[in-house]
DNA sequence: GGTTTACGAAACGGGACCGTTGCGTATCGG
DNA sequence: CCGATACGCAACGGTCCCGTTTCGTAAACC
């Protein structure tokens, strides 16, 4: 028994950079949050990107989808923290995230790849949308059932539906915002907007 | 003066085949509906699933950009005729009218486009996005607006913030459905909670 | 019949990526 | 120093698509 080493065994040779590596997956992330579709993102312009080989590319994962979905893992969804102090605030903090990452390209993958490839890679989307958006979601939930157990929310309220009017207005406010600046008092317009409701008061 | 037809000067030799030019569309519009981005839509795949010569294509329209508008603009948005007993009635056609739209193919083809390509090609989508979702904004405008007036909405009511909740929540849902299935009374219930609103009666 | 244009099919040279391989160099353990 | 492995780089043959050209045929006009 030559081998004795301390603990994980070592194997000899050159180690991996994990320089490459990050520089890769950065890429990788990069070209996603630009815009470019998970079909046509290139092994070879992420390499080129990331200033690196095909073949350290290829030695670490044998194919793309692989690679998008450990670049996609490395995106940490910290949630904000909610004060708890009122629905209204922890929802306005909880809408105001999602304005605040509409601007960041690392944040917009999510969107991104959620958006126009769940149709041709749906078990890769489902994966990820587990990871990303289902936190999310349950934060939301969480939140919207409280205010219906103090009263703050109606106590008829279709929980998923108020969830997805909220959420729904938002994204579509993300997307399709005039000249695409985002309001700063926007999470707080939507919440109050939903809240009040569009009927009169009768 | 050898020429001197009936009107419209008729070219001489073999007359351009107008099934030809259908068939071109219709492809390229499948192939749209069913996911595929503009920038992986390739004229060999148009000209093999239409059952027609690259050359055909290439007589009509210079680049891909062309076609895609050109096949675009055969799509023609017929709004739901509202009936304007009530804006309640009026909203649920609307948002009605996108669940249907949501399940058909060519209908897609809006939805599609304007959610992945946004970014790649702004005066592509932007030409396109005038001519099939400004009407239906101002239609819903309109119904809006007609709401507060009679009493039947909140006097205060921001009328692009109502539009957006309503039409972002239907969107929420057509993308994100659970199962992709769409309840045929979805726009019913999303039209009540949105009136409604989340807050308790004050 | 003769001319003109459109048609579908096939082939062209060119470009982008594919996934793989070989090369010379760099970096580890022994 | 030596063997082993990773590195960046360049090149390979292969596939897909590009936009163009050529070919034989089809459909309109005179």
């Amino acid at each position: 028994m030559t081998i004795q080493e301390s603990g994980a065994a070592r194997p000899a040779g050159r180690p991996r950079s994990e320089k490459a590596e990050k520089a890769i997956i950065e890429a990788t992330l990069d070209l996603i949050g630009e815009g470019t579709g998970i079909s046509e993102l290139s092994i070879e312009a992420i390499a080129s990107r990331a200033g690196v080989g095909k073949t350290t590319i290829y030695r670490r994962w044998s194919n793309k989808e692989d690679l998008v979905v450990d670049a996609l893992a490395t995106l940490k969804a910290p949630l904000p923290s909610l004060t708890g102090t009122s629905v209204r605030d922890d929802l306005i903090s909880l809408l105001d995230a999602m304005r605040r990452d509409a601007g960041e390209t690392r944040s917009r993958c999510v969107i991104n790849i959620a958006m126009s490839e769940a149709d041709r890679y749906p078990q890769l989307v489902a994966r990820f949308l587990n990871r990303a958006v289902e936190p999310r979601k349950e934060a939301m939930r969480d939140v919207i059932e409280r205010g219906i157990a103090t009263g703050e929310l109606r106590p008829d309220l279709d929980v998923a539906m108020g969830a997805a009017i909220l959420t729904g207005t938002m994204l579509w406010h993300t997307k399709w915002a005039p000249a695409g600046a985002l309001a700063p008092d926007l999470a707080e317009r939507v919440v109050d907007a939903v809240l009040a409701g569009m009927a009169p008061l009768t």
